[in-house]
DNA sequence: TCTGCCGGGGT
DNA sequence: ACCCCGGCAGA
């Protein structure tokens, strides 16, 4: 991906450095959205920069090239394919794209650009995959890199302070996604499917060919490709052909460039895009899980002070959004930002049932108060997986900021037994979250003063670890290999080697 | 019926 | 702690 073609956007030139496995810093002035200076700084060791400038008036474009023996060089956009092989000196071939259009339209696919500069039009969100921000980028592209039409998706300008992901464990979930026709999701779906299923190579050559193809042919692909980096001015849509959230799939810990690339540049959107789809399904949709004898899976606020219990996530959310949160009762609307802390916890129904019996959980979407339930007893509720920290990220990835400060700070692992969640539990499903467990500051398995301390009761007689999907040691090396096995698989216990 | 594994016992 | 196994329960 490094090596492939470079192209950056700025809506309406590409540069493309050819061959060469440099990252590109940038550099960028923007001047809003009728006059517009913006600067390239490419590559440390080439030694090109590329100033372009319109004006107001004219619009035309002038692009200014520094080559590598000194000289300068300035050409006019509608160079719409230049190479300035001859141009340089001939170390490097440099081309330019002269694209037309802006906005989302440009195809970034391959990209191998740190992040897009904007110019006051709809623009993009665009982080190369997997890079943070490279230390060329100089601070003043910074801000601007700030997925900006993200910005204008909703209309609402936060301070820079808030618009950083602050490192920390939350668990991003999507922002309430737009109703958008299920016709478009289909063909979303589907022709990003097909994007993945060709090879990079082909994909490479379609890009270089996409400069030529008659838009409404390359159209398609631009799309799937430019939402590929979260670029969708609309904002609803995101997706990443690099399945970060499969966790069989080991990428490279972020623990530590999290930190600094979150506050540099808005590549974490990406990620946190990721997540967010993957959350976003995991809550609207999740797992079904058997339950035995009477337990109910019922969730439970964390906010301090708040023993509220509701039945399905939406109502909770709603809870503390309406409660913690301070939101509007009446409107479900979500400005994106908003931290969701509450528990998955098995409520035994029976137990309940006595005193309860009047207080069946209801739907959040019944009018009228939702239920509460008196505080807990560990006969009645059994913690059953790690507190879901949520937090809902406003379309330009923000920091959480106060709203994860005020958090609760009384959450606790509650049960370390993983080989009985395994990828059960949504938090463990999500990439993001696995990545930023080992995290010191992890919520999810800090235990402070913890409200469910208490020795844990042994699950209940009955209540035994559902059968795992892996095969085990037995299957895997059959009874002639007995010798192969675990341990555990050779003492007939859950097996340690294949944990689900 | 196969398989995973809990619970319990033996050393 | 290590090892083994009866037996339960899910697939």
């Amino acid at each position: 991906m490094m090596n492939s073609k470079r192209l950056l956007d700025m809506s309406a030139v590409g540069i493309r450095v050819g061959g060469a496995s440099k990252q590109a810093g940038i550099d960028q002035h923007a001047e809003g959205s009728k006059g517009r200076k913006m600067t390239v700084a490419s590559t440390a060791d080439s030694g090109v920069i590329l100033a372009c400038k319109n004006g107001p008036a004219t619009g035309a474009v002038f692009y200014k090239f520094v080559l590598d023996d000194g000289s300068l060089r300035e050409c006019t956009r509608q160079d719409t394919v230049l190479n300035v092989n001859d141009l340089s000196s001939g170390r490097e071939k440099y081309h330019l794209l002269n694209k037309a259009g802006c906005g989302g339209e440009a195809d970034e696919r391959n990209s191998g650009l740190t992040g897009i500069l904007t110019n006051g039009s709809p623009t993009h969100c665009l982080i190369r995959k997997g890079q943070k921000a490279d230390r060329h980028m100089h601070s003043e592209a910074r801000t601007p890199l700030v997925p900006s039409g993200c910005q204008a998706t909703n209309g609402q300008h936060v301070p820079p302070e808030e618009r950083y992901p602050h490192p920390s464990s939350q668990i991003p979930v999507p922002r309430r996604r737009k109703p958008s026709g299920l016709a478009d999701k289909e063909v979303m779906a589907a022709t990003v499917l097909t994007s993945l299923s060709i090879s990079p190579l082909v994909l490479t050559h379609t890009q270089t060919a996409s400069a030529a193809v008659p838009e409404p042919a390359s159209r398609g692909w631009k799309e799937v490709l430019s939402t590929s980096y979260s670029s969708s001015t609309s904002g609803n849509w995101s997706w990443d052909t690099s399945d970060q959230s499969v966790p069989s799939t080991p990428s490279p810990p972020l623990s530590n460039d999290t930190s600094k690339s979150f506050p540099l540049s808005s590549q974490g959107d990406n990620v946190i895009d990721d997540v967010k789809e993957s959350t976003h399904f995991l809550f609207e949709d999740p797992i079904p899980r058997k339950r035995k004898n009477s337990m109910k899976v019922m969730l439970k606020c964390l906010w301090k002070n708040c023993e509220k219990v509701l039945s399905t996530s939406s109502g909770i959310q709603r809870h503390i959004r309406t409660v913690h949160l301070g939101r509007n009762c009446d409107s479900d609307y979500s400005d994106g930002e908003e931290d969701f802390y509450y528990s998955e916890i098995e409520v035994n129904m029976d137990s309940l049932s006595e005193g309860l019996s009047s207080l069946t959980p209801t739907s959040p979407t019944t009018t009228g108060p939702p239920p509460i339930f008196p505080p807990f007893s560990h006969a009645a509720f059994v913690p059953r997986s790690e507190p879901a920290h949520i937090v809902m990220r406003g379309p330009q990835g923000h920091a959480p900021s106060l709203l994860s400060q005020s958090a609760p700070s009384t959450l606790c692992h509650i049960r370390t037994d993983h080989a009985y969640q395994g990828p059960l539990t949504h938090i463990r499903t999500v990439s993001f979250g696995e990545k930023r467990q080992p995290a010191p500051h992890t919520h999810t398995t800090i235990c402070k003063t913890p409200p469910f301390t208490a020795p844990l009761p042994k699950p209940a007689p009955g209540t035994r670890k559902p059968r795992g999907e892996a095969k085990k040691c037995r299957k895997v090396y059959g009874m002639e290999k007995r010798d192969m096995w675990c341990t555990a698989c050779r003492w007939k216990k859950a097996c340690q080697r294949f944990t689900d």
